[in-house]
Order: C-alpha cells, then structure tokens, then sequence
DNA sequence: TTATATTATATGCATGTGCATACAAATGGT
DNA sequence: ACCATTTGTATGCACATGCATATAATATAA
C-alpha cells in the first residue's frame, strides 16, 4: 500500500461520513431546530440509568469542549422557551452540576430518534453496516 | 439488525473518524500553523495539471461554503507573511478567480503531506485500509 | 441592442467552538 | 486549622463557518 492508496482512503471515509452527518444534521435543524450535537447529548442522557449524568462526563461522550457542552446545555434549558434539560447542582460536591433530561427532552428525543434512524437507513446499505463493524471492532 | 446497531454502528464510525481527524488537524495545527482544510485544499492544487483550480471547483472538493472557502484562500495569501496561493482573475471570464499554488506554499505542502502520512499510518492499520476500501468502494 | 436572469466571488452578520481565565469548592500537605 | 493545589463549571475573547446579500460579469430573451 503506497501513501496515495492510504490518502485516498481517508479522504473517502472523510466523505461518506460528511455526507452522512450533514443530511442528518440539516434534517434536525429543519424538523427540530436542534443540531446532531444536541441529540447526541440527549441521547446519552437516554441511555444512562436516572436519565441524568455529570456535565463532566457528557464531554467525552458527545466530543466537545468543556465551554461548547455548557453553553449547548443552556441551549437546551431554553429551546424554544421550554426546558429540554435541566442543570442541578450535585448535593455532595457542589461544583459538580448534573444535567437531567426532562419530559419534554424525552419527547422530542423520541421524534428525533425516528428521523435519525431512517437517515441512517436510507444512507447506508446492510453491508456498509457490516464493513464499519469491521472497521471499528 | 436493528435499531440500537444502526445507531452504534455511526457512533463509532464518527468516533474512528474523528479521533484520526482531530489529531491531524492538532498535529498541523502545531507544527505549521495551518489545519486540515488548508491542506485539503493545497492538496488538490497539486492534483491539478496546472497547480490552479477555480475557486468553484475548489467548494465541492474541500467540502466547505462558497464564503469559508474564498475566506480560507484569504488566508493562504498572507500565511505568515508569506503566499502560499495567489488569486488570479481569469482572463476570459472576469467573474471567476483561479487559486494558484506557489512555489512557498507547494514547499510546505510537501512537509505537510509527510506528516499527515506518518499521523495516518500510525493510527490506521493496514486491515483498516482495507476495510475502509470496502466501505467506501 | 437592451433589459432580465444567472453565475462567481466577496463581505456583513449571527452563531458555535476552543482556549485562556475566573471563580467556587474540594482535596492534600504541613 | 491553614494554605496551596486540584477539580468542575462558566464566561470573555478570538476565530472559522454558513446564510443572506451585495457587486460585478456573463448569458439569455425580447
């Protein structure tokens, strides 16, 4: 394998995944006005046990800074005049601020979760699926 | 195949892509003062017969706006004082502006492309290459 | 030819991001 | 107990980006 051999091939990957992304991201700012970074940070709130988890922790999940996470969470404290999530300051150590998932994050999450899945589905095949779980296995 | 594996299946092709793109950009970052798009862009100038492409040519390939992308050759026009491209109307049609490289700037691009080959042969594995191949074929 | 529509680029503006920093709270060493 | 250090979050700032728009040049239609 030569270096042109190894560029191209990220340059592709760079492209398929673009693509990906945008569609997904335009089709939630469209539907939701939220971008794919909120719905990642919801996502991860879905999956943990009391539907909250530390900001800290959220920052190597969603993959953004520290500054970015707090300021799209104050977003989502004030989308469209209602509270998505909510911040509450830890009882023990009182630095730390859980971000909690509230009714109304569920709900949208649920309608963005759909619209999510048949993005992803209409844009790639079974086999693509079965190529990135060996890539990334 | 259901939902929740369509959906880490993308959670984790983002999450290889970004880890390689993120250390790229940091690397370049650090050592010449210029990111990822910088060099894409460079990167299709030497691709080119002529070491010049048009501006609207340059959009799709870089995979940035019309404004980033006219912003980005700003830029490399006063890199540390120095040109590493140079703007240039074209003769016949006085609307369109071609991008050279110059002679600074393919100098560069040479120092660059050995890094981003080293930083993607050491986070790429040669099963990944092929792997990617087959997904993006 | 003249008027209208289209195309190519540049720029004002709003927004999201990371870095550096500020501040508050907790931890550790003396 | 006290002070220095570390940790968690928020915010000022600089900057890159996309959208909307402006401007100039070209193409098209009457």
């Amino acid at each position: 394998m030569n270096n042109n051999e190894l560029f191209n091939a990220w340059i592709n990957l760079t492209k398929y995944h673009d693509r990906i992304l945008k569609s997904m991201d335009y089709t939630l700012q469209d539907q939701f006005q939220l971008g794919i970074k909120e719905f990642y940070l919801m996502y991860y709130l879905v999956q943990s046990e009391q539907k909250k988890m530390r900001l800290s922790d959220l920052v190597s999940k969603v993959g953004l800074s520290h500054s970015a996470l707090s300021r799209l969470v104050t977003r989502l404290e004030q989308h469209r005049g209602e509270s998505l999530v909510e911040r509450q300051t830890d009882a023990i150590d009182k630095r730390s601020v859980d971000i909690f998932l509230m009714k109304k994050g569920e709900e949208l999450f649920n309608e963005m979760q759909m619209v999510i899945n048949n993005s992803l589905r209409s844009q790639m095949s079974e086999k693509d699926i079965q190529n990135i779980k060996r890539l990334v296995e």
